[in-house]
DNA sequence: TTGTCAATTGTCAGTGACTGACACTAGCCT
DNA sequence: AGGCTAGTGTCAGTCACTGACAATTGACAA
């Protein structure tokens, strides 16, 4: 664990500077009425140098996510054995979100962040590639709890299920948080927790009141 | 139902012309490595003019599956009210997929569009923009299957959850299939169904072998 | 400290998706 | 036949993104 030599430490503030003007560039103007041009601009670089650090105005977006995301699965692979496959992956999760302010701060601020998420699901270039990213995610995990179950991901259907099926109530609970009139961490929280009890409900072949 | 005009016919063989082009060089040289004027060209109008017709390049790529995916919906509308929810969903893409060819030929060969549901899986940007267009199916259906059970959409989260799985399940097979060595109309039947049976199973707190 | 090497960056030119404006052509309708 | 209008082509422009090359600047050995 040495220190970074200073180029080292020179890209790397290049780099935080990029994300932070650029989120909140979009988060202000709208990913759509900012230029990549503005952004380099802001930050005193060329638009070159930009698309050396991202390789595309997409990505920049994600620079934050992309960390959140790293989180969980490492959360996940940290869930005792014991737990089942659902289990596990709702208490990675919401073990997340409750220290996720100390990992995020360093680059930009909580509230930064949860506006970014916010804009994605509601910008349809951001939502599409948002959905993509998760699916390269969702093998991951899908990886992941097989090896804890001991069963083969490409023979036993039941890992990339379970995996889908919890990435879907996800995917619904953001949706619904991003047009919440009251975005919070713990309004998300509370959300994804309401929302997987209900999973194994919603199943049932028969809905009684 | 009066026999459109002759301007209507045009445009009607224009687009169909546009989709069928687009597809077979989407197919065999890629969508990245063919160009819209490309398009253009081999149907012998202006650039300017695909772009009347399609907002986007993507689009172009999801003409058929459009008509897929209102095919399905219709299907799902249709089914008896008895089924639970999860039943009346399986039973309509089972459904729909055994009907297909007859709808399907009309513009495109099955042929082109099996081989053009593969490209999309395996184009990043294509991937994207279809996982986007199916949430928002996914909305559609989660409006019917609460009409159907009679429940409020926006108070009682199990249609959403109830369809967020299933349509987890169904992009599962879907990106499996796509990359099997014999994509065919009956494999990924199977397959679905297969994967479908295995829903509540993974769902289960423990899995036991 | 200095000189060399390699990593970073800026500049420039070019491609391709997409859009607005405007003029033109061709069905449609009286 | 002739006017109206939907559909089309042309043109110019914006913006994301890329390859090539030259200039700069840390890193590191002599």
């Amino acid at each position: 664990m040495t220190v970074p030599g200073l180029r080292e430490r020179k890209k790397q503030r290049t780099r935080d500077a990029l994300v932070r003007v650029a989120l909140e560039l979009f988060t202000t103007q709208g990913f759509d009425r900012t230029t990549v041009d503005e952004i380099a601009d802001a930050v005193d670089v060329s638009q070159r140098t930009f698309f050396r650090y991202f390789a595309t105005k997409e990505d920049v977006a994600f620079a934050v996510q992309q960390m959140v995301e790293e989180r969980f699965v490492r959360a996940l692979a940290e869930r005792p054995a014991e737990e089942g496959p659902l289990d596990a992956m709702r208490n990675a999760v919401l073990g997340s979100w409750d220290t996720i302010g100390e990992a995020i701060v360093e680059v930009v601020p909580v509230d930064l962040h949860l506006r970014t998420y916010q804009m994605i699901e509601s910008t349809p270039a951001l939502l599409a590639a948002h959905l993509r990213r998760s699916t390269e995610m969702e093998e991951t995990l899908a990886q992941l709890i097989a090896e804890r179950e001991g069963v083969d991901v490409d023979e036993d259907p039941r890992p990339r299920i379970a995996v889908a099926a919890f990435s879907g109530v996800m995917r619904v609970t953001g949706q619904l948080w991003g047009r919440s009139e009251n975005p919070t961490l713990e309004s998300i929280r509370a959300l994804t927790e309401h929302y997987l009890d209900h999973l194994a409900p919603a199943l049932e072949p028969h809905w009684r009141s």
